[in-house]
DNA sequence: TGCAAATATGAATAGATGTTCATATAATAT
DNA sequence: ATATTATATGAACATCTATTCATATTTGCA
């Protein structure tokens, strides 16, 4: 790894954005993790109000946190009529997402 | 995974400790990654004004901020005499750097 | 006992951030 | 055209956070 400032600073930004209860919430509902389907973890396109009904936040929070998930490069969007369709981006976002899960889950056996 | 707000919240307290430029400095210096030995990337015990020195911070804001790592489950501690030093708790902690450190040099590509 | 070195702590402050509310924009259908 | 649905936007506010400065605590040593 090549650490300076610019990396450093660039890291700080993407984590501060995965830092966020609604916006992991929101990453959770595109990983298909928040229902009970049994289909879970795999990348799917969900429009703002079902994710803001699936995760109990309103259509304005929603969206405001959309946007900084999407200027982050965490989530893409595909707009078909009035609807606008967002998915994760790439693998990574899910990778951060599954080891800081397994990291809270060791410190729940810790307690 | 099984996900609820109690996860949720961890993993948002765990992220946030994680997206902040001193604090990853701090983790980068107990990871060897900020010299040029060659010997990167190798967890290692430092004491408090090495990893200021090392960093460029203030004593007092570099302990203030391994109190919150340490908090956080991090960095552990080991007292010597009237050092201390600290080093990283587990791989987990390393993982999220690598994985964050990928994603941020996948972006540098697509500018 | 007194001094120096290493680290921790607490208060203060400036700046950032999440949420809400009201409203704007855009697309569709009647 | 008008109404409706879906989403975005901007301002306002309260809360949180990183940093600095001054000081306290702890340990080792002369």
């Amino acid at each position: 790894m090549y650490i300076n400032d610019k990396v450093i600073n660039k890291m700080q930004d993407t984590l501060k954005i995965a830092s966020d209860a609604t916006r992991l919430k929101i990453l959770f509902s595109l990983l298909n993790e928040l229902d009970n389907s049994g289909d879970a973890s795999h990348f799917v396109e969900k429009c703002v109000n079902d994710i803001a009904l699936q995760i109990g936040a309103s259509q304005s929070l929603v969206s405001h946190q959309l946007k900084v998930l999407k200027d982050g490069g965490f989530v893409k969007s595909n707009k078909v009529g009035t609807k606008i369709y967002y998915s994760l981006k790439d693998e990574h976002v899910q990778q951060i997402m599954k080891i800081t899960y397994d990291h809270v889950l060791e410190d729940e056996e810790h307690e």
